[in-house]
DNA sequence: CTGAAAGCGCTAACAA
DNA sequence: TTGTTAGCGCTTTCAG
């Protein structure tokens, strides 16, 4: 393969000016015009070790999740590749799933060995230990959905996406809603602390409606964990609508509903967050969260910090897009929205 | 941060030592171990990009799919992080969803920088560019699901899969048994090609079946897809069975049957290809695709090649687990697995 | 604006 | 088994 010695004796000029040409530091047009060419004619691409070497930085972003099978980490994941793919930047994922070992791997090592520029880290929850690790990399870190000190954050309001989803309830009239979400266990593995359900609570409690009888009831984030949530629940109880803490968990309530003989909206309205890809197909009205565009805006904002390394960490949250789908109607009734 | 000459000093021997005890190269035990424990001392991590250029080996392996947001993909994905962090290497992701720039990025520059020592390949189909690009590379490279030449190849047999899946239902006295499945286009993206088309056409050819009439039904990849063809499919005609191309599929055709207030299994049988997450959920019988096991297994073939750079590639062709469940059973009634 | 030269931190001959 | 010595390919002062 072509080295930068290559390309400086068919341009003409020293390996110096082929590197600042290349990198769009100081050099004439007509010199940029002769290296460029010449390196187009040989194929030359730099060696991101040697470059990585001489200059500190690698063109290499890490992104960190607790696990990656999940729709929300992937769009993340597809949001930040785009950006960062076009900028010439390579992602590389550590997936903290699976025994504790994979994770010091992560820590005591992969990340040490100063192969990232910065960090994208989405719903971790770290130990001291591990943002002690962090901070001494030196990196700029983007947080997505959830707090580290001194990085700069990307997240929206899961207590004010619950409280707009519960208000949406009561506004169409419903006064016996229930929850179900997360208990603290698996909520605190997301980041989610018990945002959504202190959202859900103030809204019912802002609107005086009694919460004991209907009550919360707890599923994990997936789908059958919200139906085997809504089975219990209305056996149990016959709310006149759900609050779902995710369109999964949204999507099994709806399943079990029919299940149940129940019809949606008319005998029960269903309300998640997220607009999972699967929401739109079910009808589910629902909070949308748009991972892939949080994904996007991490990325920039990591760049930004890339460019600027002096910047203060910001923190952006973002607002959800409320969508109104067939899920949801007045008690007993018709047809708020459209699908 | 400490590097390998503090290490040295503090162990009192020479840089090469360090390395040589580091890597796992002769040195005595002795030494070995006061190397290691002054490395411990100083938390000494070694750069990846010094190793790298001096060794020409950087310990990342590039994982290149079609897109990420599916399924299969992220749960090779997860096979693959599994044993490639416990081994010390990183795993880079490359998304080629999105553009055509973004596919060029990679192709042009991402691969070429030198910053991954092996490839693994999801369902890609590959230019003749492509295919050359990869080849100058000299890496080794396992493709899943997908033939590139040179390659070392992880898949399973489609076409046996559905004849498998097909000879299920026919065995249960089904004579009537249409396909849902993908296209032309959409299956040649997942480089499935026709094959599991032509493994339901070809057991029903044996079993002396008339085809024309239930025929074939056109589906992408997913639920709503599936859910559509299957609401198409059943105004039209009344197969008693139906072989989906996926469980995505097959889950749609069991939504849609139910809303046309058919029973599944007594009044139509489904059957599906992949065991997706959600399958267990809804009771569809399958033919278990495991990827996580076909990444664990692409990712130590891989390593195997790393270690043994002269082997042949190989071509192993995993078997599929027939997971029964109770989306089947005899035409017209009782049912033949269990949930 | 450009060239010469000194490293970046490590590994791999080669000797000893 | 260990140390010495060259680089790996690039970037970046420092001069000019």
């Amino acid at each position: 393969m072509a080295d930068i010695a290559d390309v400086a004796r068919l341009a003409g000029v020293s390996t110096a000016t082929v590197s600042r040409a290349l990198n769009g530091k100081t050099a004439s047009a007509a010199t940029r015009e002769k290296v460029l060419a010449a390196a187009a004619e040989l194929g030359y691409v730099v060696s991101s070790n040697a470059s990585g070497l001489a200059s500190g930085r690698t063109r290499h972003i890490g992104f960190m999740v607790p696990f990656i099978d999940r729709w929300f980490f992937t769009d993340l994941l597809t949001g930040i590749e785009s950006v960062l793919l076009s900028q010439g930047y390579d992602v590389t994922l550590y997936d903290l799933q699976g025994n504790e070992s994979q994770r010091d791997q992560v820590f005591g090592s992969s990340l040490r060995r100063a192969s990232i520029d910065g960090l994208i880290a989405a719903s971790i929850e770290l130990t001291p230990d591990e943002i002690r690790a962090l901070r001494a990399l030196g990196k700029p870190v983007v947080s997505i959905g959830g707090y580290i000190e001194g990085a700069t954050a990307v997240d929206v309001d899961n207590a004010r996406m619950a409280t707009l989803a519960t208000e949406h309830l009561l506004s169409l009239g419903h006064t016996r809603i229930a929850y179900v979400g997360a208990g603290r266990t698996i909520a605190s593995a997301f980041q989610l602390g018990d945002a959504r359900y202190d959202g859900w609570l103030s809204a019912m409690r802002a609107a005086g409606l009694e919460v004991e009888g209907t009550g919360f009831w707890e599923a994990d984030f997936d789908i059958p964990s919200g139906y085997a949530a809504a089975k219990a629940l209305l056996a149990h109880d016959r709310p006149t609508a759900i609050f779902a803490a995710s369109d999964e968990i949204g999507i099994g309530c709806m399943l079990a509903a029919r299940d149940l003989g129940l019809r949606v909206p008319d005998d029960l309205s269903v309300v998640g967050i997220d607009d999972h890809k699967l929401s739109a197909f079910f009808g589910l009205t629902t909070l949308a969260q748009d991972p892939a565009g949080q994904g996007r805006l991490a990325a920039h904002l990591l760049l930004a910090q890339l460019d600027n390394p002096g910047a203060a960490p910001e923190h952006r949250t973002l607002t959800p897009r409320f969508v109104v789908r067939s899920s949801t109607a007045r008690p007993g009734g018709a047809v708020h929205g459209t699908a």
